[in-house]
RNA sequence: GAUCUCGUAGCUCAGUCGGUAGAGCACUUGACUUUUAAUCAAGGAGUCAUGGGUUCGAGUCCCAUCGAGAUCACCA
């Protein structure tokens, strides 16, 4: 233990031995926020001179010991709540009646620490130098700290001094971090809000919230390698869900028009900083509708949630340099138009051996087992994908990209798909649900060819979700989301990890 | 997975050419009854990520390992 963390194990033993317990059970009543009194408090100078204080004459309110002032025999302390912080003004004598007096040079003064959060009542008041600041009459431990904080300073003109920066301290001990660097509270906030914003206008739309599993037999609905485990009762392999599109289908099979969920998904896959072992989508799918509709419901879904997260309900969001207008109607672009736009080749008439000279001339990776449709994704990746910094709808793949879409109404050799670009990076994939059950047996047989020449992320056959779809599933749009990625937008946030509380790390060593 | 950079006090960081470890804040003691990056005086605090090697001598040079970040690859 370190020199400071036996000194608060010493003061703690020195309160109990006063007979103040250090963590008391009892609730603490709270009738204040800090932010709210230094915002709202109000007095006025009478005729005489005098002060007529207006409001939060009688407050309690409780939090955080941030900093502490000794001066003389009188204590400046700043406090800390959910909203901010206040500062706080004791005087010993207002603790010097009678057997009180010692509270008040033993307790408060030695053995108060940073950290530790205390329960106050008192006055509003301004300070001789202006600052709004609570005349402490009452004083109460609540909990202890036996850890030194990080103190973070901050100067008059807002510099800060000594800030807690290191990411690896900071994602392994958020709530250290969010302690002293409040400023990142607001991005959790701002997910939250994301959320409900999504949640709100899913309802307005009728849809039904649902959980599905997370343990299933059969890790289907997307290509990724999934996490295994087991179960001992049915010992039986489980998978994490890499995604819960098949279920939700199966829902729609059951006869409820829309149906959508926030789920944790899990892929087995390298860890970035646009990709975590454990991440979030929002799917939902929706009966009776197909993927135009589906573009029309996201333009305006995104335009809500982008001016829900802002305070003056702006639709733009700020990444790395790029101003994004969610205001939709949103560019519709097909993956060949894109490609011709931004390389020149026409992929309709291209052929395989053409695409695959400009791959080699471009430098961009292939291999020999890559068909055309393979070597289109590998050039839209390398060449297109950067550029569609507003959000843009990429519609129309290719059928061997997606064996779980209908096929094109008109287009032949294409599926009803879109993917939703914003800032160079994918937010949504969204397809006409394929219903069609002996089309989707057909599907899941070209998955299981690529997985015998051994492509780790092909589909495995669920004859379940067949045998649904042959008792007939209505036409449907579905989609998908990442949430994580559309907080990192709406946060102009360029890592994961700084929109997720907790961020998957390595192994610590042991202290 | 590859490459590069980093790891020194609770926090932020210095540490020269290899010569037994420094600052500010925080902490301890004292002074000060409206301070606010409080101030003033004195003091304590380190397995220099871990393990090896070179050397008379390693925070510093070399190797390995662990952890983090960045770039790339992979992955919707």
């Amino acid at each position: 233990m370190t020199e400071q963390e036996l000194q608060r194990r010493e003061s703690l033993s020195k309160l109990r031995e006063m007979g103040i317990d250090p963590y008391p059970a009892e609730m603490y009543e709270v009738t204040a926020f800090a932010q709210d009194i230094v915002t709202q408090y109000q007095e006025e100078i009478l005729e005489d001179g005098a002060k007529n204080r207006l409001n939060f004459q009688s407050v309690s309110l409780a939090g955080r010991i941030m900093a502490n002032r000794e001066a003389g025999k009188a204590l400046f302390l700043n406090l800390q709540d959910s909203s901010g912080r206040i500062q706080l003004y004791l005087r010993r004598d207002d603790f010097m009646q009678g057997e009180e007096a010692p509270l008040f040079d033993i307790a408060i003064k030695k053995l108060l620490d940073l950290g530790d959060y205390v329960g106050v009542k008192g006055f509003a008041f301004k300070t001789k130098t202006g600052e709004v600041s609570v005349h402490v009459q009452e004083f109460q431990f609540l909990a202890k700290s036996l850890r030194p904080l990080p103190v973070v300073k901050k100067d008059a003109e807002g510099n800060i001094y000594d800030a807690f920066t290191d990411p690896e301290q900071r994602y392994r001990m958020r709530y250290v971090d969010l302690t002293v660097n409040t400023g990142f509270r607001d991005i959790f906030i701002k997910r939250t809000k994301l959320i409900k914003t999504m949640r709100a206008y899913l309802d307005e739309l009728g849809l039904l919230e649902v959980e599905t599993p997370i343990l299933q037999p059969i890790h289907g609905g997307a290509a990724a390698r999934p996490f295994k485990t087991h179960h001992n009762t049915l010992d039986m392999t489980l998978y994490l869900r890499i995604a819960n599109e098949l279920y939700l289908k199966r829902l729609i099979v059951a006869g409820f028009d829309g149906v959508y969920e926030f789920a944790k998904m899990f892929r087995n896959e390298g860890m970035d900083r646009t990709h975590n072992p454990e991440f979030t989508a929002l799917e939902f799918y929706v009966a009776y509708k197909d993927y135009n509709w589906m573009m029309d419901v996201t333009e305006q879904m995104l335009e809500r949630v982008a001016r829900a997260i802002h305070a003056n309900g702006e639709s733009t969001a700020e990444v790395g340099g790029n101003v994004i207008n969610f205001a939709g109607p949103y560019r519709r672009l097909t993956m060949f138009d894109a490609i011709q736009e931004y390389t020149g080749i026409n992929v309709e008439t291209a052929d395989e051996s053409e695409l695959r000279d400009y791959c080699k001339k471009e430098h961009i990776e292939i291999d020999n087992s890559m068909g055309k449709a393979k070597l289109i994704d590998e050039i839209f990746g390398e060449k297109v994908e950067k550029h569609l910094i507003q959000p843009t709808f990429l519609i129309d793949y290719p059928v061997e990209m997606s064996p779980l879409t209908k096929k094109h109404r008109s287009k032949p050799g294409l599926v009803e798909r879109f993917e939703l670009f914003v800032n160079g990076k994918e937010v949504a994939n969204a397809y006409s649900e394929l219903n069609d059950p002996i089309d989707q047996r057909e599907r899941f047989e070209d998955q299981l060819r690529l997985a015998a020449r051994g492509d780790e992320e092909a589909m495995a056959m669920d004859e379940d979700f067949i045998r649904a779809l042959e008792y007939g599933m209505p036409p449907t749009a579905g989609i998908g989301f990442g949430i994580d990625r559309l907080a990192m937008m709406f946060t102009g946030q360029t890592s994961i990890q700084e929109v997720l509380f907790f961020p998957q790390m390595r192994p610590e060593v042991a202290e």
